[in-house]
RNA sequence: CUGCCCGUAGCUCAACUGGAUAGAGCAACGGCCUUCUAAGCCGUAGGUUAGGGGUUCGAUUCCCUUCGGGCAGGCCA
């Protein structure tokens, strides 16, 4: 299959619009707001009218005359306005479905492939890793793997945060607790560990100066604080990648590179811009004056805003480095794309940062640089979710969490499931619930952080979209002689219903990419089950005969396929039985 | 002060370049297991989309304004 339905309905649509003198008009095509209005319906022709000065009921009766939808549509209406309702003949249904199946990739059409770069996770090595870490891993993740499948080239980047004065801190504390003979103790638990490097920082002058040399001598690439500061990270990165595992994010140390990496770049790419006139000198620091992103004075006069690159005393900023990644990401890694799958308050930063790689030509307007933004995470109160002392959730705590209420129920459903089994089901349930909730929601909002929520394994969650495959997964072990070619028939309506949304996978993945929103996927998902499940319900398989029977399991192979597949690229396990 | 984001059912969230009667889940109430796993299905109830104006065939969506919340804004990231 060359289109997805969406594709193949707009083009139809689109060719009879120019053949009835709307060239260019947009068909506007939607899946049918209400059951009688059919299954898809076609909003343009009133905007198309409109512009045109006709009679858009009138214009309707002739795009609808023109229409080629013959194999297609079972029926075309004209209402209200000028809206034409489409419904899919069933045979059409079929035949998408069947052509699906048995293919890896769902019959899914591949977009135009492109090398996309996506910035996520980027946890900050000096601490372990908490809630606040989750949405820009999961998220990244999900993109990642949804670009994947469509084609694209995709290459991950961990820009983990292993650089900056912090570390001359961490280091100076990792040689202290050395000489008492504890280093590897203390760095057990790098959040304690964190904490009592910050108390000796804040409460002992010697040790804090000892912490500044450490900064110098690392960036001056002294040998012993090198070796230490890569120990640190190491144990750091190793625990990032116990909570990777965990969370099932497929990110690796070959993904990983961080701050420190662009070091070396950084007076690179100050003289660069320097060099092209951008950079001027203020109050000591080198600054790009943006005139983009000019504020008002209360008198009425305007001020640029000042981008600056490096500090009086000659140090960088993040501002800097973020310049160095994006000139290497197009550069060296020949990026189509960059998503930056970045909290939605470094917004202005990205803003600013993606003007100043245009005018510097770092990145070329070809180039699609994208922030990937997302909501602050709130408590349960509607306030910020406190980050200081005592008020982070670690990751690691909220997964165990997840997994023990997960093994709780399960074993309260299915007592009679041997415990390794229920402990794996319980963490595909747990992680997955904990996954679910955050991907579920539209990035952009912020987000609420609740337990209950989080660890709700009942209706619109992943859970239930996992118990849908252990369904059919029942139904398969119970079938005998099932028909892997044979034909999809759709008569009763909760068939056709199911059918229906199977086709409509490649079009939710489409739009996740296009809009690098992955709810999109989710609520696909829960619709696919939620459709099943009345399937389930209202059409028996196994007690069905003959071609009806062979047909109801090929739906049943196909939304487990479906299933398996779109959990799979939210990162998210099926399970046989739970 | 300037700019960006947000405000939808009691709670948590949807609503795809503006589309028809704003949809789900949880919580509440009522049904459905001798028939493929009840983590399910069916039903009832719940709304002036924060308020007010405007644009048009049509607005939760776009514009203006008020209120309320969040965030950012020259040397943190």
């Amino acid at each position: 299959m060359s289109q997805t339905l969406l594709q193949l309905l707009d083009s139809r649509v689109s060719a009879a619009l120019s053949a009835c003198g709307c060239e260019g008009a947009p068909a506007i095509i939607q899946p049918a707001g209400r059951p009688e209005f059919g299954d898809y319906q076609a909003n343009g022709v009133m905007a198309a009218a409109k512009s045109r000065k006709m009679n858009p009921r009138a214009l309707a009766e002739q795009v609808v005359a023109a229409i080629d939808l013959a194999g297609i549509a079972s029926k075309l209406e004209i209402a209200g306005p000028g809206f034409i309702n489409i419904t899919l003949a069933p045979e059409f249904l079929a035949q998408r479905a069947q052509a699906a199946l048995g293919q890896a990739d769902l019959a899914v059409p591949k977009a135009a492939a492109q090398r996309v770069v996506v910035d996520y996770s980027s946890p900050n090595l000096a601490k372990e890793m908490h809630v606040g870490h989750l949405r820009s891993t999961i998220i990244g993740d999900a993109l990642a793997r949804v670009l994947r499948f469509l084609g694209n080239e995709v290459i991950a980047q961990n820009h983990v945060g292993d650089w900056g004065t912090q570390f001359g801190m961490l280091t100076a504390f990792l040689i202290e607790s050395e000489q008492g003979g504890a280093g590897d103790i203390a760095l057990n638990d790098l959040e304690d560990f964190y904490r009592r490097a910050k108390q000796r920082f804040d409460e002992d002058e010697a040790f804090a100066t000892r912490a500044r040399e450490y900064v110098v001598k690392l960036q001056g690439g002294d040998a012993q604080v090198n070796a230490l500061w890569k120990r640190f990270l190491d144990v750091s990165l190793h625990h990032c990648e116990e909570v990777y595992q965990e969370l099932g994010v497929g990110l690796t140390r070959a993904d990983v590179r961080g701050e420190s990496a662009y070091n070396d770049d950084l007076p690179v790419v100050v003289r660069d811009l320097q060099g092209k006139g951008l950079v001027v000198e203020s109050q000591g620091a080198q600054v790009v004056f943006l005139d983009e992103f000019k504020t008002k004075n209360q008198d009425g006069s305007e001020t640029p805003a000042a981008y600056i690159v490096q500090k009086q005393d000659g140090g960088y900023l993040y501002a800097t480095t973020d310049l160095a990644a994006i000139r290497y990401r197009v550069a060296q890694l020949k990026a189509d794309r960059v998503l930056y799958v970045v909290d939605a308050r470094q917004g202005l930063h990205f803003n600013q940062l993606f003007t100043v790689s245009r005018k510097a030509g770092y990145a070329p307007d070809a180039v699609s640089l994208e922030h990937v933004g997302f909501g602050v995470m709130l408590g349960e109160d509607g306030k910020p979710f406190k980050t200081r002392s005592g008020g982070t959730v670690k990751l690691a705590e909220l997964l165990q969490e997840a997994t023990e209420r997960a093994f709780a129920l399960v074993s309260e459903k299915n007592p009679d499931l041997p415990e390794a089994q229920r402990r794996d089901i319980a963490r595909a349930v747990g992680i997955g619930a904990v996954k679910y909730a955050d991907l579920s929601k539209n990035r952009n909002s912020d987000y609420v952080f609740s337990w209950d929520t989080m660890l709700a394994f009942e209706g619109n969650t992943a859970p239930y979209l996992q118990y849908a495959y252990t369904r059919i997964a029942g139904v398969f072990r119970k079938a005998e002689g099932v028909d892997t070619s044979a034909a999809i028939v759709l008569d009763e309506p909760a068939e056709r219903a199911l059918a229906l949304e199977l086709v409509r996978f490649a079009d939710a993945l489409q739009s996740v990419a296009r809009e690098t929103m992955p709810h999109f996927l989710c609520s696909y998902l829960y619709n696919l089950a939620t459709q099943f499940m009345r399937f389930y319900e209202a059409c028996p398989v196994l007690k069905s005969e003959g071609e009806q029977r062979a047909s109801r399991l090929q739906l049943c192979r196909l939304t487990a396929e479906t299933l398996r597949t779109g959990l799979g690229l939210l990162g998210i396990e099926v399970l046989e039985a739970m």
